[in-house]
DNA sequence: TGAGATTTTGAAAGCGCTTTCAATAATTAA
DNA sequence: TTAATTATTGAAAGCGCTTTCAAAATCTCA
């Protein structure tokens, strides 16, 4: 590989550019950096990671050179070394998984784990055996130093095979487990408990419920939420009025679409989330029917930055927590267990904010 | 750190588990595993890494052991070796900026790098500078072998700033620059020219356009392809039906309502995503108006799962184009330029397709 | 059958860090 | 002032791979 020096700009004045495949960048190691500050390779070293040792003035010296030469030890090195690869894992299933509650998750993650450094490395699998095996590859080939789960189902394979591969992790959700293990969910069933409570407050019998895939622990628990209320009011559950599926818009119109063509239609919906919320009032509008008026509708909200519960016409009563909150949290989290300090499992249940807007009104009379 | 010897499950007969820290795992290097195998490190390394001066029995050998026993190369260490990272990098400028396109296109990217099992390493930044900071971080410390830019102004300063540091990129959209780059972007002039045109050839003299952030430079050139049918066709371009900002359903709504409220009103929209369209909509709706009767409305789709322009009320005419796929050829892009074999510089357009459906009908007479 | 050509395998030297252990410089106590 | 501490720095041994160079094994063909 052909060595040249270049003319230099000056925040790199005087060091080696090496030119590769057309393209030149900057190279520089421990070796010639503490070379050129006349101090050894082992104290460079300990100034920039803070190790106390380091005479104040000396650890400001390097500290300012570094910066001046834009001087960033070699990842790969440190790894080598410390056996810590400095970044975390998270796996999608199937592309389609990667949705708006992903973008903002990962947002909250992010803005946390980048104070400390920690990179996050995404990975896009084909069903479960391949996420096990890129489990198992994460793992193995040191790339991340834990990952972080999502999308529970009521009882995960992921956990104990993750507790048996060692690979540390945090959940988002909740699952069960014969052992503990860190998490941050919401309370689901709290959340669909009250905004059902609050629709049988206001004389709605009928209720509909647009739930996430039944596997889903999320989806169980709110699932149970819905059922407990009607249990406690002896309002019996109509089989009819419950639909699973993905939280898209389409869904949510579908779904709706079929509960207002049945025989005796529901006076109220509850929505999984903002984009079921928008086709069910698409399907709501289409029928003719007035949102608050004719059908009430509760939504849980994510909280997106691009779709406001207040904006909508009428506004939206929703159940909601900020899923980029829980992100943020979760990264919290992350950098504590990774900074080796561990104590107790982390396992935070938060509660849901029920938000009474003007999409909730009293049943109608004689429904 | 103490080390203990499990009684095995089946997979791992026989191979050490370490420790730490309470949980087990598996440590394998290449010098226990090419010993178990009575071969040379060298052997094992070029039977995985697929040299073909390794005998092909040797090779099936090695590939089954590894298999079998789970072994992967440790990354850091051939990253040392190696001078590679095996990822690309991706920067995000404030957690918001992580919408809902980029999760389609991340999940496009994904599916293509996981073939070659690169990793993508994901950033967010608050504002520009951290964004150079983050690049030079990323080269120096060679976390990353190239970077995927997105999101550029009429004239990027990161496209000039990532050739001089030397770290390859493609990007996602176009910028002007003196220097040849890779790029993918789509027809963005042309995608409005046409539905600006379609309109224009419905009778709509009086169109309203909610663009995106006037300094992006996808915005400049819808905006061009806009103003060139206008000129064309001698029909004056009135400026307070043009709306610029992020592409949330809130700001779809609000400009769109500003519009309706003006003494002359459009009687057609072009708005910049879906999202915008769903407020838009809400507020044509709202205006007691009928879409594809009082206001036409073409939208852009970038072809989001969980939205579709087939299942608004009315159906929606769209200019669409998958930023999905879009993600996973520049997915192949990458793997092609990381192989080493780059001969030109990729530079493709993608043309755009105009969809009519119910959304758009002729200008109201007498309008 | 054996010399030369060709496959196939290995030994060992890094890659650029961290960290142990030892040495030196600076302080303090006697 | 000198010995005993303490604060600060260095030398060198890895970390687990890849890859160069050399050696061993196998094959070819006279």
């Amino acid at each position: 590989m052909p060595i040249e020096y270049k003319s230099s700009c000056a925040a790199n004045s005087g060091w080696i550019w090496r030119v590769a495949g057309g393209a030149a960048y900057l190279d520089m190691n421990l070796k010639e950096f503490s070379r050129k500050l006349g101090l050894s390779q082992t104290t460079v070293s300990r100034a920039l990671s803070g190790y106390p040792e380091v005479k104040a003035e000396t650890r400001e010296r390097v500290a300012e050179a570094a910066l001046k030469h834009g001087y960033h030890p070699n990842r790969a090195a440190i790894g080598l070394a410390t056996g810590r690869a400095g970044a975390i894992g998270i796996v999608f299933r199937g592309g389609s998984e990667f949705g708006p509650h992903t973008s903002e998750f990962m947002g909250g993650l992010g803005t946390q784990l980048e104070q400390d450094g920690i990179d996050m490395l995404l990975s896009t699998v084909d069903g479960r055996e391949a996420e096990m095996q890129t489990y198992r590859r994460l793992a193995a080939s040191k790339r991340v130093d834990a990952v972080i789960l999502h999308s529970p189902t009521a009882e995960d394979e992921r956990i104990p095979f993750l507790m048996q591969l060692g690979l540390p992790f945090i959940l988002h959700g909740r699952t069960k487990s014969s052992q503990p293990y860190h998490f941050l969910d919401i309370d689901n069933y709290g959340a669909i408990y009250r905004a059902t409570s609050y629709l049988a407050d206001l004389g709605h019998k009928r209720i509909a419920f647009i739930n996430g895939f039944p596997e889903r622990s999320f989806a169980e628990h709110r699932d149970q939420g819905f059922r407990q209320v009607h249990h406690e009011r002896g309002i019996p559950v109509n089989e009819e009025f419950l639909g699973n599926g993905e939280f898209t818009d389409e869904m949510g119109y579908r779904l709706m679409n079929g509960f207002l063509a049945l025989p005796i239609r529901p006076t109220a919906l509850i929505a999984g989330s903002m984009m079921s919320a928008l086709g069910a009032m698409r399907a709501v509008r289409t029928a003719g029917l007035k949102l608050g008026k004719d059908v009430s509708l509760i939504a849980h909200d994510d909280v997106f930055s691009y779709i406001n519960a207040d904006n909508m016409v009428p506004t939206l009563s929703t159940t909601r927590s900020s899923i980029r909150a829980a992100g943020a949290r979760i990264g919290e989290m992350m950098l504590q267990l990774l900074s080796g300090k561990e104590v107790a499992k982390f396992e935070e249940v938060w509660p849901v904010e029920l938000v009474i807007r003007e999409s909730t009104g009293p049943a109608p009379v004689g429904s």
